[in-house]
DNA sequence: CTAGCATTATGCAAAAAATGCATAAGATAT
DNA sequence: ATATCTTATGCATTTTTTGCATAATGCTAG
């Protein structure tokens, strides 16, 4: 059965003659002919009634027509509707995954950023484990994965078709409690044989896997005592200023604390730790919509956050 | 366009397998490729993922898949008819109108039981607007209307000449793709801040007439957010099952979803919408052949659909 | 990471189908 | 009845589709 058949089918009954009709369906007179009787084999049935001119359609033929109409209004209305979702692609809602601590902070200042410029979409943030958002991309249950990096630990996949562009950067130092005078409250200077209690990030917690390779190249392990252990930034974040001791946080998270004076840098200069946020996907699970993003991101590398 | 096209990707969505689904059509390998490159063409999508084994089809190939199903039973069912018409001539051919959506869902259905226990009638099936059904069939072009009813929305004429029976009944639940533990995926209870994503059929949809008034006495404007819209129920019910929102869907269309997994009911018990499927005449507008299926109708009340 | 297996895509010649031309057959009107 | 218009048919040609062999690609197990 062939579509062109009902065009024809169409025409026929619009004209009432088969030459007149194969001309404007741009085909021979013969080959007009063959197709409709094409389809009145098919359907077992004479449609057209070619005893009288102008000819006309039979009951049959007027009923074939007319559901033909209605059973191809519908394929192409299902066909226009797919071009037009492709084609507005807003509807579809983008999926990121980051961990809890990014999530908290960086992805809502970014996500704003990013439509400033980019334009609104429709997006859902799943906070989630590193290891989980990342799996959940594998299996396309998200699109995005933002994750955090340094040069300690890179999450570039392993053979998997896994892709990253920098979208933002942060960099942990450690802070403490400022005395009265504005200097730390701990200071590692005057350590001799005290060690400095250490508010310290859960080993389950992927910020440690940035900030133990510093610890461990800098011989830290001999200054800190660990004080206090939490995988939540906000709740080391309370215990430093509470002045409980020394804790590596992002810059992101504690700027306004140490504009407030709330908190001091304190330590060696070179113990910071630059992050890199990045935007992880799934080469293997883009469409319309996740591409863009991706290409327009990655031609910018990178938005100034406010 | 050619029907062969789409008898190819029901195989092909069957088997999963390119080569499998070519055998099954008795064709080679490669022609059925290229008959499935052909379409894609066509429609000017991608209908199949081949990056994964066994093949799937992409949603939109499952929308035209599901579009050219009804599409093609229509002309099926007019061919139908139209051989039946041919070996009992001169009987009166009954008109039915309905809206599509009744009309390429619930009809077929319930024409083939009613018939089961009436007798074969010789009927055709005019697929409009209700309102331009109603109104055909006070110009008497039409015999009876089928239509949807709630306690939202009824369809009883204002002094018209208009009666109803009800032939058969559906309700509206609110539905979404399920976890893996069976649970919802967006359960209402959990929902603090977050907004559910909300699959909602167009303003110009009539199903919207029957789902705005719940949304409204139950305050859910505040708990859902438009995830995607579209006036076709098939295409929300994709979108469901990929997990894009939640969305009131006919039970009728989605039973065997909910049997097999794919979707599962979430929100309140209450938020269910009862439908009344009515079939309406004009009381003007009666002879023989449409008295006798009136009365038949009226005092069997309804005729369980298989 | 690679070899081996399975699946899908492509080049090309052969087969099938549709088309156009010329013309026959049929219908209409004067 | 015949001139004229319209549709059907035979046949060579063109276009399309198909199958075969094979290349490219994807998946899996060692």
């Amino acid at each position: 059965m062939d579509l062109a058949w009902f065009k024809d089918l169409g025409q026929l009954s619009k004209t009432g003659n088969f030459s007149q009709a194969a001309q404007i369906r741009n085909i021979s007179q013969p080959a007009f002919s063959r197709r409709i009787k094409a389809l009145e084999t098919w359907v077992g049935t004479k449609l057209v009634d070619r005893t009288r001119h102008p000819v006309k359609l039979t009951p049959a033929g007027e009923q074939m027509l007319e559901a033909s109409k209605q059973a191809f209004e519908r394929i192409e209305f299902e066909k226009k509707q797919i071009i037009e979702a492709q084609s507005l692609p807003d509807k579809y809602i983008v999926t990121f995954g980051a961990q809890h601590s990014i999530g908290w902070r960086f992805f809502p200042a970014w996500l704003q950023a990013f439509e400033d410029v980019y334009g609104a979409i429709i997006s859902t943030l799943r906070a989630d484990d590193l290891a989980n958002c990342i799996d959940a991309m594998h299996k396309h249950e998200i699109d995005f994965v933002i994750a955090y990096e340094s040069a300690y630990s890179r999450n570039r996949g392993e053979g998997l078709a896994r892709e990253a562009i920098r979208i933002g950067t942060d960099f942990l130092i450690p802070v403490c409690k400022p005395n009265l005078d504005g200097t730390p409250l701990y200071a590692f200077s005057s350590s001799k044989g005290s060690k400095v209690p250490w508010l310290r990030f859960g080993e389950s917690a992927p910020i440690t896997k940035h900030i133990n390779p510093l610890i461990e190249s800098a011989g830290l392990q001999e200054k800190l005592s660990v004080a206090y252990e939490n995988s939540m930034s906000g709740a080391l974040r309370i215990r430093a200023r509470e002045g409980t001791g020394v804790a590596w946080l992002p810059y992101s998270l504690i700027a306004p604390d140490l504009e407030a004076g709330l908190l001091v840098r304190t330590g060696n200069e070179e113990w910071k730790i630059d992050l890199d946020v990045m935007l992880l996907r799934d080469k293997s699970h883009t469409n319309t919509v996740t591409r863009r993003i991706w290409a327009f991101l990655a031609t910018r590398q990178q938005i100034p956050l406010i």
